[in-house]
DNA sequence: CAGCATCCGTGATGATACTG
DNA sequence: CAGTATCATCACGGATGCTG
């Protein structure tokens, strides 16, 4: 199978370019799966939610405005397993289970949030660049 | 208007804070539509392979491995319109358009691949996670 | 080449009910 | 409280065919 230039490798072997090895613009690479899992719908939302401290499940629940029981639970799931939270719970009655990112976890949170922020901040003129563009399809 | 600490503001009116004005926690915050055009499945791909230069549609659609071409099509227009790319389409025979990030966008495309290059240099941490979780899962 | 229109499957998502 | 299980839906996304 022959490779060419814009195709992109991903092996675990090559470890002394691992962003190269890992390229997420390959569709078999599990890098991609990964990013989907950190920049999903709810898990860019439950990251940035547990960035400010360890939260409870139903705290986090209502810290992520919209998200069902069903979904939190999922993505939970998939950012422990991706080692990106760590999940604490105490065999106590009622249990109480807290939820806190892993020292990756909050680097990967801390550059979600950097993009967060930053589109929080240019919201005026994306919401302006939005009329524009309904403008004009509107006079089509 | 005062704020307790988890409620989520979100209009256009406080422009002396917008990042709070616009909390993409907050369900109906229209933010919230804009960080899932950017980091959808196909728009941080998308975002990222446009970083490094104007691409025409096909060239963009080889980079990003395994977009079809209705999804990229969609994926562009919704880019182009929150202001994030921006389509130059020269009249010829046959068709050439070229898109290209506007400045905003390249804002976001470089915060974005700060998190992508993250995660591609960890991949191994997270393999290993992975397989750690699912240890512990099939051996119950 | 650069798309749009259409059909259509399936997986993601939400609502509900139930458990420890 | 902290979830799991089940079911219904519906939008996402792929394949195909067509246009300029």
């Amino acid at each position: 199978m022959e490779e060419t230039a814009t195709s992109t490798e991903c092996t675990a072997e090559a470890a002394d370019d691992a962003e190269l090895a890992f390229n997420v613009f390959s569709k078999a690479c599990p890098s991609r799966r990964t990013l989907e899992d950190v920049t999903g719908r709810w898990g860019s939302l439950t990251l940035g939610g547990l960035y400010e401290g360890s939260l409870r499940f139903n705290e986090l629940r209502r810290r992520v405005d919209g998200v069902s029981e069903k979904m939190l639970s999922q993505t939970l799931h998939s950012l422990e397993r991706d080692g990106l939270v760590h999940r604490e719970a105490q065999p106590t009655n009622p249990p109480r289970v807290d939820y806190e990112l892993t020292p990756l976890g909050r680097d990967v949170a801390e550059r979600l949030l950097s993009l967060i922020h930053f589109l929080e901040g240019r919201m005026p003129a994306v919401l302006q660049a939005q009329q524009s563009y309904d403008a004009e399809r509107g006079a089509l």
